[in-house]
RNA sequence: GGACGCUUAGCUCAGCUGGGAGAGCAACGGCCUUACAAGCCGUGGGUCGCAGGUUCAAUCCCUGCAGCGUUCACCA
C-alpha cells in the first residue's frame, strides 16, 4: 500500500477492502479458552425477510462500538450474530410469492411450503448479514445462528418440555385474538390499536313477557348478536330494576335469552344495557365465565358468519354480515338510532386485518412468577435498564402481564414438541419424537400442528445461541452477556421474556444492563416511510458518504431519552470530519521520514516543548472523558469529545503551531515536533477507531507496522503531567485569540504582519510571552511584539485576563468607534462586577457556600476587577486624544 | 383515562449529583496561508415554556399550569 494520499477521502477505496482483512485474519473471532476477561453481547437477531434500515444501523453501530471499546480495553469480546426466522413475517412473503405463481400454501401443502421456506431463506437470508458486513460490525460471523437451525430448535424444545414439566406451560381454550387472514392466534402485543371512524347501532330485542316492550343495547358489532347469550344490567341501575329476573328475545333467531346483572355494567355509560357475546369478545368472555353462559361462536376462522339457525347470514363475510344484520333490524322496526363512533380497533401488526376475539384451543405459559423473578432482578440491580426512565414501564408491565399465548396455527415456525395419542386422548410433552402413547402403548400418535410464537425462540437467544442445552465451554466462558442494545420498541416482545427465560433456565439474568436507544426519524422529527419518501437508505448512504460517516452521525447524535433526527446534511457534515481526520493524517505523513513510519512513536518527554505538552495534555483529558463516558453509554458525548480534541485542539491549534518547527531547518527539532504529532494520530486513531473503524484501522496502517488496530490498547490511562506548561499554551492561545480578533474586526489581511504591543497585569504572563513569543508571533502572523513601550499613536485594544494587546492600525483608528466598543464591554462587565460584588458581600453566601466555590468567585471578581481598570485606563487615554 | 418524556440561539440538540449558558448546522464579514474550500480566521444571536416554592445561589430540585410527543389500557 502506497503511503501517499489524496487530499479528498474516498471511503469506497479502502472500506471493502479493510473489512476483507479483518475477515481473512479472523479479528472479530471469540476464544472460549482465552483468559481474557469476557465481553458478549448477542444481536438483536434482525428477521431474516429483512433489509438493513437506519434501525438495525444505530442499533448495530453502538454494539460494534462497545465490542471494539472493549476488544482495546483488553476483553475477549463475543458479539454474536445470527437471525430470526419471524413465523409469520416470513411466512406471508413466501405465500405471496405463491399466488404470484397461481398456487398457494394449502394447495402444495405443509410439507412442500416449508422445503419452499427453507429455499427461500438459503437464497435471501443472508441479504442483512452482508449488509451488517457494510456497516462495519465486528461479530463473529464464524458463530452465525438462526433462530430455527438445529441447536436452537433442541434449545426451544427442551425449554418447552422443562417449563411444561414444570406446569407453566399449559393447554387451554381461551380468548385469543385471531386474525382471520392469517389464521392464528397471535398475542396481546401483537395486537396494535388504530383509531377508526365507526358506527354505535341500537339493536332493540323485545322482552320475553309478552309485554311489546324492548330493551335497546348499543354496539358497534350487530353481526355479533347471532351469539349473544344474555343481556346484562348493572343491579344498582334504577331505569331497569323491571327487567330483573326477566328474559328477552334474540330477533331473526328467535331465541330467548336471560338478562343478567353484573357490576362491569357502567350505569353511565349508553343504555345501561349490554349485550354479552362470550365468544367474541374479551370482556364479554370473562362475564359469560363469571355467569356460566354458554358460548357459542358466529364467526368461524375466516371471518365467516356461521349460524345454524340463520342460513341466509351463513357464509357471509362479517362486515356483509354486519349491514344486513342492520338492515333485517330496521325491516323488523327494530333499529333504534345509529351513531358515528371514533374508538380505537385492534389490528394484526403483520397484516392490519381487523383482529377477531375468538376461543380456542392454545398453548400459554404462566408468566406471573418469572415476571416477578425479572423485577426482582431489575430492583436489586443483576440487571440495569439505561436509561432508568424505563424502569417504571417495565414494572408496570411486568406487575400487570397476562398470560402468554404461545401456539401459533402457521406452518413456519418450531412446531410444538406435544403429541396427542388418538386412541387415549394421552398428551405427551417431549424432546423426542415420539412415536408410541406412553400410555396405551399405541402408535396411532399425532404431534401438534402448532407451531410457536417465534418470540418463544428468540426468548432463549442469549443462551441459546452459546450451546444450550449442551454445557459448552462457550456457554460458560460468555453467558451471562454484558450488554443488550436494542430499540425499546421491543422492551416487552423480547427484551422482557430473554429476562424471563434467562433466570428461569439458567438461573441467572441474562445480562448485566439493558441499553434502549431511541428511533431514528427524519429531520423533522417524523416517521421514515416509503410512502412519505423521507426514507435514508443507509446502504445508499454508506455507498456516498462512507461506513464511518453514517457511524458517526448516528452516534453523535443518539443521546439517551431522545430520537435521532437525521438529515443528510447532518451525515455530510460528519463526513467533513472524516475527511479532516485524512488530511491530518495526510500532513502528518508527508512530514514522516521513512524510519519513523516503521514504528510507534515513542515520547522522549525531556525533548518536548510546551505546545507538545500542552497537546498531550488536551489529549489524556480527552480520553478519560471518553471512558467516562462509555461507562454511562453516552455515545454521543464520547463521539462529540473526540470530534472537538481532535479538529478544534490538534488539527486547528497543534498542526498550525508546529509549522514552523517543521520548516526551519533544524532536523532534531522538526523530529521532535513530527514524532509528537504521530503519537497523537496515532492515539487518536486507536480513541476513535469504536466509532469509525474503517479509516482508523486504514491510517493506522499507515502509521504503523501493526497488524491491526484492533487489539492495541485504549489510550484512557495516559499520565502525563504537564499541568504548568499547558497552563501556559493555555495563556497564550487567548493572546492569539484577542489578535486575531483585532485582525478580524479590523479587516487586517491574513498575509500582512503587524507589530503587537503587550502589557501584563498579571506578571506571570510577562514570563510566558517571552516564552512563547516566538509561537505567538507564528501563529498570529505577528512581526514583532513589544513589551517595553506603550504606542505613540491611537490603537485598538483587547483586553484580556491579566493582559491587555494593541494594535496600531495603518490608517487612523475610529476614536469615537473604539471610545464606543470599549465603554460597551464596560457595560458588560459592570453587570458581572455587581452579581460577584453582591454576592462576596452576602454574609449567607460566605456563611454557607463551599469554600472552593467562593474562592473561585473572588477570583473571578478580581478578574472583573482588573479588566475594568484596564478598559478605564485605556479609554482615559483615547479620550484625552 | 394511567404512566413516562420533552419545551435552552433561526434549526437540531448537549448541558450527568444546583455555583461560568454551550456545540453542530444555518447567517454575516474576511481569506485560494504549499494537509484539508468537504478548508481557515473572525462576528452576531438566548428573561433556558409560564407561575410559584425550597436555597446564600435554580436551566438544573419541588408543586401547579400550558403546549407537544411516546406508550399502556381500552367500556358495550
Amino acid at each position: 500500500m502506497s503511503k501517499v494520499l489524496q487530499s479528498r477521502i474516498n471511503p469506497s477505496e479502502y472500506e471493502n477492502e479493510i473489512y476483507e482483512k479483518w475477515l481473512t485474519s479472523k479479528i472479530f473471532h471469540a476464544d472460549e479458552k482465552s483468559s481474557k476477561p469476557p465481553f458478549t453481547i448477542v444481536i438483536p437477531p434482525p428477521n431474516v425477510t429483512g433489509s438493513l434500515h437506519l434501525g438495525h444501523a444505530l442499533d448495530c453501530t453502538l454494539q460494534d462500538i462497545l465490542s471494539r471499546y472493549h476488544r482495546l480495553n483488553g476483553y475477549e469480546v463475543l458479539w454474536q450474530p445470527g437471525t430470526d426466522h419471524a413465523g409469520i413475517a416470513t411466512q406471508n412473503i413466501v405465500e405471496k410469492e405463491l399466488i404470484k405463481e397461481g398456487t398457494s400454501k394449502n394447495e402444495i401443502g405443509r410439507e412442500k411450503f416449508i422445503e419452499r421456506v427453507w429455499k427461500w431463506k438459503e437464497e435471501s437470508g443472508n441479504n442483512i448479514i452482508n449488509q451488517l458486513k457494510k456497516l462495519g460490525c465486528s461479530c463473529d460471523w464464524d458463530r452465525l445462528r438462526f433462530t430455527m437451525d438445529d441447536g436452537l430448535s433442541d434449545s426451544v424444545k427442551t425449554v418447552f418440555v422443562k417449563l411444561y414439566n414444570e406446569g407453566l406451560i399449559y393447554r387451554s381454550n381461551y380468548m385469543v385474538n385471531w386474525c382471520v387472514r392469517c389464521n392464528t392466534a397471535i398475542s396481546d402485543l401483537e395486537v396494535e390499536f388504530a383509531e377508526t371512524d365507526d358506527f354505535m347501532y341500537h339493536l332493540r330485542y323485545p322482552i320475553n313477557d309478552g309485554s311489546g316492550d324492548y330493551v335497546e343495547v348499543a354496539t358497534t358489532r350487530p353481526e355479533t348478536f347471532f351469539a349473544d347469550t344474555a343481556v346484562a344490567i348493572n343491579a344498582n341501575d334504577e331505569r331497569h330494576q323491571n327487567l330483573k329476573g326477566k328474559s328477552v328475545i334474540l330477533p331473526i333467531v328467535n331465541r330467548v335469552i336471560p338478562v343478567i346483572e353484573d357490576d362491569f355494567v357502567d350505569t353511565e355509560f349508553g343504555t345501561g344495557i349490554v349485550k354479552i357475546t362470550p365468544a367474541h369478545d374479551p370482556n364479554d368472555f370473562v362475564v359469560g365465565k363469571t355467569h356460566n353462559l354458554e358460548m357459542p361462536q358466529c364467526i368461524d376462522l375466516n371471518g365467516k358468519i356461521t349460524v345454524g339457525t340463520a342460513d341466509e347470514f351463513d357464509g357471509l363475510d362479517r362486515y356483509d354480515a354486519r349491514k344486513k344484520v342492520v338492515e333485517k333490524f330496521r325491516e323488523l322496526s327494530l333499529l333504534g338510532e345509529i351513531v358515528p363512533l371514533k374508538h380505537n380497533v385492534g389490528k394484526c401488526y403483520r397484516c392490519s386485518t381487523t383482529i377477531e376475539p375468538m376461543i380456542s384451543l392454545q398453548w400459554f405459559v404462566d408468566v406471573k412468577d418469572m415476571a416477578k423473578e425479572a423485577v426482582k432482578s431489575v430492583k436489586n440491580g443483576d440487571m440495569r435498564i439505561v436509561p432508568s426512565t424505563w424502569d417504571n414501564t417495565f414494572y408496570d408491565w411486568m406487575n400487570n402481564i397476562r398470560d402468554w399465548c404461545i401456539s401459533r396455527q402457521i406452518w413456519w415456525g418450531h412446531r410444538i414438541p406435544a403429541y396427542y395419542c388418538d386412541d387415549c386422548n394421552e398428551i405427551m410433552v417431549s424432546v423426542d419424537t415420539v412415536t408410541k402413547c406412553s400410555k396405551c402403548g399405541s402408535s396411532n400418535i399425532r404431534q401438534e400442528t402448532d407451531v410457536l410464537d417465534t418470540w418463544f425462540s428468540s426468548a432463549l437467544w442469549p443462551f441459546s445461541t452459546l450451546g444450550f442445552p449442551e454445557e459448552t465451554e462457550t456457554l460458560k466462558k460468555f453467558y451471562p452477556t454484558s450488554v443488550l442494545v436494542t430499540g425499546f420498541d421491543i422492551l416487552f416482545f423480547w427484551v422482557v421474556r430473554m429476562m424471563m427465560m434467562g433466570l428461569k433456565v439458567m438461573d441467572k439474568a441474562p445480562f448485566k444492563d439493558i441499553y434502549l436507544h431511541a428511533l431514528v426519524r427524519d429531520e423533522h422529527g417524523n416517521k421514515m416511510s416509503k410512502s412519505k419518501g423521507n426514507v435514508i437508505d443507509p446502504l445508499v448512504t454508506i455507498e456516498e458518504y462512507g461506513a464511518d460517516a453514517l457511524r458517526f452521525t448516528l452516534t453523535i447524535l443518539a443521546a439517551q431519552g431522545r430520537d435521532i433526527k437525521l438529515s443528510v446534511n447532518r451525515i455530510e457534515g460528519y463526513r467533513n470530519f472524516i475527511n479532516k481526520i485524512w488530511n491530518a493524517s495526510r500532513f502528518v505523513l508527508m512530514n514522516c521520514d521513512d524510519v519513523a513510519l516503521e514504528n510507534k512513536a515513542e515520547l522522549d518527554l525531556s525533548k518536548l516543548v510546551y505546545e507538545d505538552k500542552w497537546i498531550l495534555m488536551q489529549l489524556e483529558t480527552a480520553c478519560k472523558k471518553v471512558a467516562k463516558a462509555m461507562t454511562n453509554y453516552s455515545f454521543n458525548e464520547a463521539a462529540n469529545e473526540l470530534y472537538q480534541f481532535f479538529w478544534l485542539n490538534f488539527c486547528d491549534f497543534y498542526l498550525e503551531i508546529i509549522k514552523p518547527r517543521l520548516h526551519s531547518g533544524d532536523e532534531d527539532e522538526k523530529r521532535i515536533a513530527i514524532n509528537t504529532a504521530k503519537y497523537v494520530i496515532e492515539k487518536s486513531m486507536i480513541a476513535l477507531h469504536p466509532f469509525i473503524p474503517f479509516i482508523t484501522e486504514h491510517l493506522y496502517g499507515k502509521f504503523t507496522d501493526a497488524e491491526t488496530i484492533c487489539f492495541e490498547e485504549y489510550p484512557s490511562n495516559l499520565d502525563f503531567k504537564f499541568d504548568d506548561e499547558s497552563f501556559m499554551v493555555q495563556s497564550a492561545i487567548d493572546i492569539i485569540n484577542s489578535i486575531r480578533n483585532i485582525r478580524g474586526e479590523h479587516n487586517i489581511a491574513p498575509s500582512k504582519g503587524i507589530e503587537v504591543f503587550f502589557e501584563a497585569t498579571d506578571p506571570k504572563l510577562n514570563i510566558m510571552i517571552e516564552t512563547l513569543s516566538k509561537m505567538i508571533k507564528n501563529i498570529a502572523k505577528v512581526d514583532d511584539i513589544i513589551t517595553d513601550r506603550k504606542p505613540d499613536t491611537e490603537a485598538v485594544t483587547v483586553i484580556g485576563t491579566g493582559y491587555k494587546v494593541m494594535v496600531v492600525l495603518d490608517d487612523l483608528i475610529n476614536i469615537e468607534d473604539e471610545i464606543a466598543r470599549l465603554e460597551k464591554e464596560l457595560k458588560t462587565l459592570e453587570k458581572d462586577h455587581n452579581i460577584y460584588g453582591g454576592k462576596l458581600k452576602n454574609e449567607n453566601y460566605l456563611a454557607k457556600a463551599k469554600a472552593d466555590i467562593i474562592e473561585k468567585d473572588k477570583e473571578k471578581f478580581e478578574e472583573i476587577c482588573s479588566k475594568m481598570k484596564t478598559i478605564k485606563d485605556t479609554l482615559v487615554g483615547l479620550k484625552s486624544k
